[in-house]
DNA sequence: CGAGCAATTGAGTCGCATCAAGCTAGGTGG
DNA sequence: CCACCTAGCTTGATGCGACTCAATTGCTCG
């Protein structure tokens, strides 16, 4: 949301990495009020790195855990499962999202998480987040905070996935990735970013099938839209996939409005 | 039809209200390990009586709303929408719940509230909400684990409009409802709550169309599991209507201090 | 007693799942 | 250097679950 777009050097997507909590705090600043010392405490969160292969599932659907995952390079997904053995992703992460904040106030797992790609985590202790947000009322409501955004993505998931056709649904998804990824002016130029999923994995987010996200892709490219190609998205047609998609942006903004920002204790 | 059940003479349905924030704070409760000055300030917030008929969006989707909505009798859904018109219900909130305890941090709406019967509405103004968490980080803790619960429910919700058939997603809401109305005890008995709802808003809450839901009901109800009647809920057969929607009721139970697991409903 | 919802049922259609190949590209070993 | 393997992508044929349109039956209530 912040960044300004770098200029047309065309270098090959890179994939954003973080080795701190820096991006975090980068984060929750985008949309809460940390003061300093706040800011710094968070921090100094102590961090453990822990490194994953593509496809694991490095937290198991219903397993407690005693870690939140930070995201520093990679992409991951939240899944849940039928008895069928059937996938349902409800949400992806990316680098720079605290995966599963919730689970330091509930730590009984609301889904798994898979790394879908090489994927680099840093794994925080819940007592050290829960221990944070008791000293700080101000760290607590952002965190607070930073879950009910992902809420509001879920939301938004639940309706795309219970009311649209399958051309929206990946329309929407697209959408939705490309703002999260920072990508998401809207001027005409081309976007182009990586997201390292395969067919499969669209399938499972769009509860759909790959053989039909096949041909949701093929239809978004021969309508001169996007293309996703080995994990890269290319938007044509930035207004015709909001359009596609039905998608409004709006569920994504951090309430960062000056007025509504303001703190109810002095810094 | 064979419907010679017992028509009016069981000891009707008796839908419960709640005129004070008593039921809120046994609710956080229920959740959270809160001392008793900490309870008082939550029951001391102040609240605001107002009384929505029938069939009434009383938050706008979309809108910024200023207070929280606590449901002391009737039942409200959370809506989506989409373009062409259609509706996703993305959550029932029945008395004791509040409904929107999200929007005190994130005032943007999440999503729509509508009465779906007579429903009374306590509402609390967010900032309130907010000074009684900056002043007990416990509070601030039990209200964003009330947060995460909800949005525990709601990643099951996305998986049962995703990959289950229209039975089982009918299936899986009334097991929902049934163990959050506090009916959910495994025994053989008969169980029946209220839940008024049409079939309209069940087609809205499991993505399907309410002519489809009417088959899956008849199913459900020709498999001598369930029946829905008036907005009255019969289980005949609770295994097998766990079974038809592949309940598992650990994502609505909530987890407190790591030394204290309680159930959402105590047995 | 008719008006108006909600529930019910039928017939026709379509989106997507399913099954089944083939295709492509990168990797690996003989 | 080619033969093979594997993962992912692409395409076709077929069937079913759910939608749509449409009509009928209760049910409640003024």
């Amino acid at each position: 949301m912040t960044t300004s777009r770098q200029a047309a050097s065309k270098t090959p997507v890179i994939a954003p990495r973080f080795d701190n909590l820096c991006a975090f705090v980068e984060r929750l600043k985008a949309r809460s009020v940390l003061a300093s010392e706040e800011q710094r405490a968070v921090l100094a969160l102590p961090v453990q790195i822990v490194d994953v292969p593509a496809k694991q599932d490095f937290v198991p659907l219903g397993d407690e855990t005693s870690h939140c995952c930070f995201i520093a390079s990679g992409l991951v997904a939240r899944v849940g499962q039928v008895k069928n053995g059937s996938r349902q992703i409800t949400a992806f992460h990316i680098p720079g999202d605290m995966a599963d904040l919730h689970s330091a106030v509930r730590p009984v797992g609301i889904g798994g998480l898979t790394a879908l790609c090489d994927t680099r985590i840093l794994r925080v202790s819940h007592l050290a987040v829960r221990l944070v947000a008791q000293r700080y009322p101000a760290v607590a409501e952002a965190f607070w905070r930073d879950c009910i955004l992902d809420a509001a993505i879920l939301m938004q998931w639940a309706v795309n996935v219970g009311r649209k056709d399958g051309r929206s649904r990946i329309a929407h998804i697209l959408c939705e990735m490309a703002i999260r990824y920072g990508r998401g002016t809207m001027d005409d130029a081309l976007h182009e970013f990586a997201f390292p999923v395969v067919q499969e994995q669209l399938a499972d987010a769009a509860a759909l099938t790959s053989v039909h996200v096949n041909r949701c892709l093929r239809s978004l490219r021969e309508s001169n839209i996007a293309t996703v190609r080995n994990g890269i998205v290319t938007i044509f047609d930035w207004d015709a996939l909001v359009k596609a998609g039905e998608f409004d942006p709006s569920y994504l903004i951090a309430d960062t409005a000056p007025d509504r920002q303001r703190r109810l204790i002095a810094e």
